[in-house]
DNA sequence: CAACTAACGCGACCTGTGTCGCATTAGTAT
DNA sequence: ATACTAATGCGACACAGGTCGCGTTAGTTG
């Protein structure tokens, strides 16, 4: 009796086929959303590559929303490097340029970015996308909290602001505007953060 | 022979039903996703309310995303009010201001929510959406320009970037983490885009 | 005013997404 | 081992989204 970590759903029978037909079904939709982007995402397609039944996976995910946001799920869950240098400023540094990285890199960039801009097209998705953010931001809060203890930013930093701000332009660029993403923009929304948190824009409000 | 703004189109009779016909459909697409939403949007209802039929939208707009398109392109037309009090920390305050007033109040809201989520659905969306913001920040720019003019920022400040910084935050709640947007968010980043812009991070590259 | 052209209206048709009832199989409990 | 339950497999089907060829109309040209 393994305690899978898979075993998140309530109600749902641990480990079984069900589990099984779960991880299949949503990596073959990652293979295609990946190879075909998502306008040539079809749930057939997804289907015949994960060797399950059309009628399954409407039953299971609704739709295509419905595994996309699946497939963020599982992401959101996956752990993440934090960095830990000792120096808040290369901590954060290391942060944005670890975003810019992920969807830079020809080697890196197609999955991610399809499934990010895959998440934008329905409702289902961007609720997906919220809580895989809300996620990822306190899982990188850690950065700001030892900053903190070691006194190299005021102790009334509202952590996750920091994060947000050190890598929301980045974000902003590759899915809103469209704008190209380059190393100076990753540096840039770094300091930015930095110089603003030192500053105290980003203190939490007193109660 | 009126020298019609809409006739920007080239090759296409000015003037004529053509222009009419645009028109209505994108008044009526408007007006559908505002009462509907994005997921209830479908061709047939717009035909219905605009009169024209379902094959000439599918010509020329090729579908629903090409109408999202063509509403952004139109409204990226339209002037937009551009501060000027003499002193840029209050423009970039009132333009983050502005920003999220017409995303909070009730009465304003819906029909740009609905138009920018719309368009980050589909691939023509986002290319129409990059345009529409591309013109934006260009006429927002104006607030920097005349700053740097009056000495109240670094000469070598990049305008469109400032801009951006300052409200780019507000975007990133909005439409890619789905948090909830509050006038201190406003106010923040337009305080940090300007703390950042005059220590220097916002500084073209040098030729 | 008359000829001409581009765009629109019309309706039939095709494609494929999503649904439904029932048989079958995997996994669980006794 | 045997009985039981829930999920999957299966194929037929309904239906909306989107396409096509042709006739008609609005707007332009001379």
């Amino acid at each position: 009796m393994p305690h899978d970590a898979k075993a998140a759903k309530a109600g749902t029978r641990p480990g079984g086929r069900s589990a099984r037909v779960r991880t299949d079904v949503v990596t073959a939709t990652l293979a295609e959303l990946t190879e075909k982007g998502y306008d040539q995402l079809t749930v057939e397609a997804i289907c015949h590559r994960a060797g399950v039944h059309k009628a399954t996976v409407y039953r299971r995910w609704g739709g295509v929303d419905g595994l996309i946001a699946d497939a963020l799920a599982l992401s959101a869950d996956q752990p993440w490097p934090i960095p830990d240098t000792g120096n808040v400023d290369e901590d954060i540094q290391l942060l944005a340029r670890e975003v810019y990285t992920t969807f830079t890199d020809p080697d890196l960039r197609t999955t991610p970015t399809a499934l990010i801009g895959a998440a934008l097209r329905s409702d289902l998705g961007a609720a997906a996308l919220s809580a895989f953010f809300t996620a990822r931001h306190q899982q990188a809060a850690e950065v700001v909290t030892r900053a903190v203890e070691r006194g190299q930013l005021p102790a009334d930093v509202d952590p996750v602001e920091l994060v947000r701000a050190a890598t929301a332009p980045l974000y902003h660029r590759l899915f809103i505007t469209g704008e190209p993403l380059d190393e100076r923009a990753a540096h840039r929304a770094a300091a930015a953060a930095l110089l603003a948190a030192r500053a105290g824009l980003f203190d939490a409000p007193a109660p």
